[in-house]
DNA sequence: TATGAATGAGGTTTCATTCAT
DNA sequence: AATGAATGAAACCTCATTCAT
């Protein structure tokens, strides 16, 4: 693990736990093991850094869905597996989800360039247009769908962390997780 | 207005339009028109004020929500003006709705008692569990239904903010919105 | 017990536990049950307050002496007696002690009137001379005699609060104390 | 001379001059010629910088007490070396002395550690224990000899810097002082 | 006599960032 | 590529004191 490496995922683990304003550069650089100015050698600022970790989150779970997307599955098929992954991915990096919403509710998602922005929904935009198109989807704008998609995968994230359920559980709600999503979502 | 609500609403305005860390103590009391110190009397740190306006907000949110939920609605209608309420509140409010998710996602949510925080979705449980009970919602646990319902909300309010539609087609996405929304958690 | 009172017990018990500086003049007064403005009402300043609570014990300390000073005792049973006395009432009033010697190495000493400050040698000083006078004590200066007499029971409270002795060894302690003390001041 | 001992250097001498709470941080930083920040580098708190004053100054002294008690005197003129440098030290650094007493009465001894307190006499205590074992000295627990010799040392102290003596009638009195303290201790 | 809200100067401490090595 | 001492602006917070009631 290079050294940015370190720096990345121990920024990581203290942005989540302590927030970004809670987290000194000092503290991400001394756990990582580096020098405090060795954080600074790979990343001009701070805000630089914060960012990195979130384009880096964001790229692994866009890489995931796109895999996904990619099998040659049916589109109803795609569509299941790509909440049920989108769900179990959150649950299984929860750090990872965290960071992506405080990241999203702070001043630092604004200063992200809107392209940079646009490229990590463009694999999904796809196939639901497809799915949209040839009627198996509601006649509604993609990004709409697209919205109410996260916002499931949200709610669903949300119940699932507030309780201690244990797998078996964790599955059937995210099964009927998807029945519900899919009653709302499916063309009539 | 008291020297202690001046404060508080002045923080509000600031929060919201600077996030917390984007606020030093000093610019606040300096708009309120009071003495550094004021702020201090009244409340012992930031963070301390941070909370109140956190909390000031959710209580506006709850007493709206209540007196729509005391009227003498039928269940479904009461449902159904619940969540347009709520999706025209944080549209008509985003700076308030912006703060709420901001503190959310940070570590001052943790620093809150929990019992403050079941009151706030007190109200919310009872006719849910009640539409439920009546078979006209779908047979499921009523913490599932609010998760999905709260993250319809903010499908849809993601969904708004990020184009920049015109009040007819707002009204136009919200009740179709809602029509999704009710063919999910709907009693089938 | 007056307001006034309250204040002046609470302040010494702050003052000892917790250092001048370290005791807020609001903390004096919540502990005391008074408001705040009210120890202003008593005390125009802070320094004001610490010089009171140092008035007070040291006249209570000298009223001790000058009534053990006043019986109708030979000198050298006199002398005794002080010394005696003067250890016990520390050990029974470290606080006040503690105060004491506070006080005298900090600033607040030199803000004292010099004539204030002699007051409280002046019953010492009398029987001491007339000691020297005598022959029973050592031809030396008055002030040097009371010096290492001043000196020799800060000896003896050191030691005997260093550790933790029962009252009998005390005792022992006290009288050893004495004898040495003879030895050191009496005429030869 | 290091930035960190530039620092610890103007402290001493600004906390001796105006004691401890009368210095500010930033006066010494300024004085130091350093900036405000690099004073919290190299000491974490003040309270900190306050402590390494202190024992820098017990370091010193009892550097030079060590000095002479391991001069191949005889055990009695060690004791009177010991005495009369422990005076002269006192006079010639009133402002150390002063320092001393005024960290002893404050609730920063407190936060010492114990075995750091007990090095600064264990010089001491041997040579002593020495004199009473050869019969030299009384036949008393080696620790009330210190305190004995250690409240003499501060009477005659007392006695000295409250009037304006010139250095002929200091050095008398210093002898004076010995022979009183020698048939205090010795043994008979 | 007593109160307690209000003050604001001043203190300690933090921390992103730089730079000589 | 890496270091870590040094920086200084700026933050939070304290607290003796005042004053209208």
């Amino acid at each position: 693990m290079s050294k940015q490496e370190q720096i990345q995922a121990t920024a990581l683990r203290l942005f989540v736990a302590n927030g970004f304003h809670g987290t000194p550069t000092a503290k991400i650089a001394a756990e990582a093991g580096v020098a405090n100015g060795t954080l600074f050698y790979h990343y001009k600022t701070k805000d630089e850094l914060v960012a990195a970790v979130y384009n880096k989150i964001k790229d692994e779970q866009a890489c995931n869905v796109q895999a996904i997307i990619n099998r040659d599955d049916f589109i109803t098929t795609k569509f299941r597996n790509v909440f049920v992954h989108s769900v179990n991915w959150a649950l299984k990096n929860r750090d990872k989800f965290y960071y992506i919403q405080q990241f999203n509710f702070s001043p630092h998602l604004a200063q992200l360039s809107p392209e940079k922005l646009e490229l990590h929904i463009v694999g999904y935009a796809e196939f639901i247009a497809e799915g949209i198109r040839k009627k198996l989807l509601r006649q509604q704008p993609v990004n709409l769908i697209i919205s109410m998609f996260n916002g499931h995968v949200y709610g669903i994230y949300q119940y699932i962390t507030a309780a201690n359920f244990d797998s078996a559980e964790e599955e059937k709600i995210i099964n009927d997780g998807y029945e519900m999503l899919w009653d709302m979502l499916k063309y009539m």
